[in-house]
DNA sequence: AATTAAATTTAAGTATGCTTAAAAATATAA
DNA sequence: TTATATTTTTAAGCATACTTAAATTTAATT
């Protein structure tokens, strides 16, 4: 298999995080921003990933990853998640701790290591933040249905399945608003120009960004 | 605190390897064949190192680490046998396996986790091998008083304390020989001309080139 | 539609960490 | 001690992964 580099890696993870997300695009300039290059380094490497077959690149237009450069992503995606998991469980690390020393490990994690983790943890499924843990053939379970808060229909009552987020902020804000995995909550209203939605949660109302929005998963309550 | 390349930390590491061990030497065309660069690779490296104040070089001299220098390589070398004794406790995995897996972990460690690592341990002093951890303020805690075989003298009985190689075929051997930590054995006679020493251990007579003996260690019998 | 702004690309240059090939210094041996 | 072999160093070059600055293309605004 193809190894890639620490900063292919990290390019390619960018990409893929633009393609699935619905508040990030696969230009140049956002995946620049991503990583905190400069955009000219970033059309430099998209032009080194077409060469070797990662990517899809056609000047001026979005960064589309290839089946291989799909595949790099998943296994990056696959440890980073199992790292997550594994130093959550077992050292009791925070949200925010875990995203950040696994954004490390994940690029020096041979795929040994990675199934060894994985048996150790029962071969779990999803990571903490609820996100599916990619499989070692690539395959993402996709059995929960979650859809982003964003997606939420006004006056149906959902439950939260993931906290997709990264920074410390993020975890603390959810925190203090009681936005945890397992807690239900409303939609009230989508406000298409200012970019909000507002949602009842804990007889609380809360008036959230859809940029926010996008990095919580909710799933109809049963 | 200074932070080095993947490079760097290998390229120190493997000085401060020749500078404890007996049967290496801290010469550039050692250094690279320990890495597996060419000789001209060694020397361009000692010179940016020498710049950064990591290393004293003079030209045709052997290299050795400055203050800061070794500070890389007891910080690096604490990540190593934690991440070893981690591996080997937690998941499980074999004598060889450990050190394949935390020469890479340990380049992308941070203090943080390191240290996390170290609770969850109990704060051990030695790794699987017996070797000592250095803590995170770059003490080596020497407290056995261990030597090399090779250092073993004819006659004297000692227990084995450490079994420091690397290697699948060194661990092999050790195993299909009796070789593990706690055996007692007795040093018969050192044969100088053909680099070997002759041991008894477990009513068996067995030959052992000085090379291998440099990374057994071995304590008086109490 | 024309102008302006923003994003993208190209070009030139830098640091790291290697390589090969040739020159210089050191070590070994007859 | 002198010739030979080995090691070390220098020199030139290459790939990766960036940078800044200028040119080009696309997008936005009037």
């Amino acid at each position: 298999m193809y190894k890639a580099s620490i900063a292919t890696e990290n390019f390619i993870k960018a990409i893929y995080k633009g393609e699935q997300g619905n508040s990030m695009d696969t230009k140049p300039g956002t995946i620049a921003k991503e990583l905190g290059i400069t955009n000219a380094a970033a059309t430099d490497m998209a032009r080194k990933l077409a060469m070797k077959k990662l990517i899809d690149y056609e000047k001026y237009k979005e960064l589309k990853l290839t089946p291989d450069g799909t595949k790099v992503a998943l296994d990056v995606l696959r440890k980073h998640r199992l790292w997550e998991t594994f130093l959550h469980q077992v050292l009791g690390l925070t949200m925010h701790e875990i995203h950040r020393e696994a954004e490390l490990l994940e690029h020096l994690t041979s795929d040994f290591l990675a199934e060894k983790i994985s048996d150790f943890l029962g071969n779990p499924e999803t990571d903490p933040h609820g996100d599916p843990i990619p499989t070692d053939d690539g395959e993402i379970p996709e059995t929960d249905h979650s859809i982003t808060l964003s997606m939420g229909e006004p006056g149906n009552t959902y439950k939260i399945s993931r906290l997709s987020g990264s920074d410390k902020e993020f975890f603390d804000f959810c925190h203090s608003n009681k936005l945890e995995i397992g807690t239900s909550l409303t939609v009230q209203k989508h406000y298409i120009k200012t970019r909000m939605i507002e949602i009842e949660i804990q007889h609380t109302k809360l008036l959230l960004n859809i940029d926010l929005t996008n990095t919580i998963y909710i799933k109809k309550a049963d």
